[in-house]
DNA sequence: GTCTATAAATAGATAGAC
DNA sequence: GTCTATCTATTTATAGAC
């Protein structure tokens, strides 16, 4: 990642530390040794610890934005773009074994901290939400929302049990199965 | 709670704020200005913040082996155990849609942190997979860990979503979805 | 924009009187 | 067992030189 900005690099950097060690853990001087900045001039960035948070959560809103408009782009059909986000699991395992889903935690993490960022945070889990949704209406399902939910709640739960039992294999199996069930849906009636 | 000793009044507060608003958030002076004694008193019965998340730990466990066996004298069925577990989602559904599952949001914290006593709180959750794959096997089902675990996912993942989305509505009709495939399953082929 | 130096508050933790 | 006083490290945050 060549020529970012100091301003760039911060949030780059906090995010990763957020994700890894969460957001009550990780203190300035984490942030600046990691960006490799004096902790002086980290405020000429930003004032608060909470702007920095909204920073780092603005750039997720991004990337996840531009993450599923690219599946979008890739794949050809509504189940293949589900098969896609269904994937990431696999793809962040050994991330997702040790700190979780980066969505689902910080979620959390503000919920419990009553943080005035957790909208901001759960606009995420939205953005999933209603990708998700359209997907499921291309595929013809006037039920797409519950279907949507249902799918996200799966990953959901995946996530922390990967987690919290830090098992690879369960992590894979439930994928799997995730996988049968979409790939079945188109025949099936409504769960 | 009347006659309860200092130290016990603190792992009771210290369980109280660890799930409220997370382990890495409560401070010493938090827990013992709950409890209502002087931050010295307080290494008198606790030397680190280490040993309190210990004893609060055990604490949580002793309670859900308690509960589990209480569950499983009440009811007269497999399935009607399994219906407690999962009305304890509309029990607690005004705390879980704050702080998330005390279980669940714990065990992920810890993942992060890396912090020595994540086992320990994995083990709670194991203590309900167990409990859980012992009803499906009490049903006759030679599937039960992996519907047990599938029960858990599906806790866990509307825990997440409740408190992202701080949607009561959304609990409670996903708790109806959970009943309703727990009361049909004994009659349905493997999911 | 970046640094050093430093402030002010809070964290976890200890000593010793009562 | 409980308190006050204190210590040390760390946290967020500021001032001012370069």
């Amino acid at each position: 990642m060549p020529d970012l900005s100091t301003r760039d690099m911060i949030v780059q950097r906090a995010d990763t530390l957020f994700y890894e060690a969460g957001y009550e853990a990780t203190s300035f001087a984490d942030i600046a040794a990691a960006v490799g900045i004096s902790r002086g001039n980290f405020y000429h960035h930003f004032k608060t610890k909470d702007d920095i948070l909204a920073a780092v959560i603005s750039l997720r809103h991004q990337r996840t934005e531009a993450m599923l408009a690219g599946w979008e782009a890739e794949a050809d059909t509504p189940t293949a773009c589900l098969l896609g986000f269904v994937r990431l699991l696999i793809l962040n395992r050994t991330k997702i074994m040790a700190h979780g889903c980066p969505v689902g935690t910080l979620c959390s993490e503000l919920a419990k901290l009553d943080h005035v960022a957790q909208p901001e945070a759960a606009a995420i889990m939205a953005l999933f939400r209603d990708w998700l949704t359209g997907q499921f209406r291309a595929m013809g399902r006037d039920d797409a929302e519950r279907l949507a939910l249902h799918l996200l709640n799966w990953s959901q739960g995946t996530a922390v049990l990967a987690a919290t039992f830090r098992d690879e294999t369960y992590l894979r199996a439930e994928v799997d199965r995730i996988e049968r069930w979409l790939v079945a849906l188109p025949q099936t009636h409504p769960i």
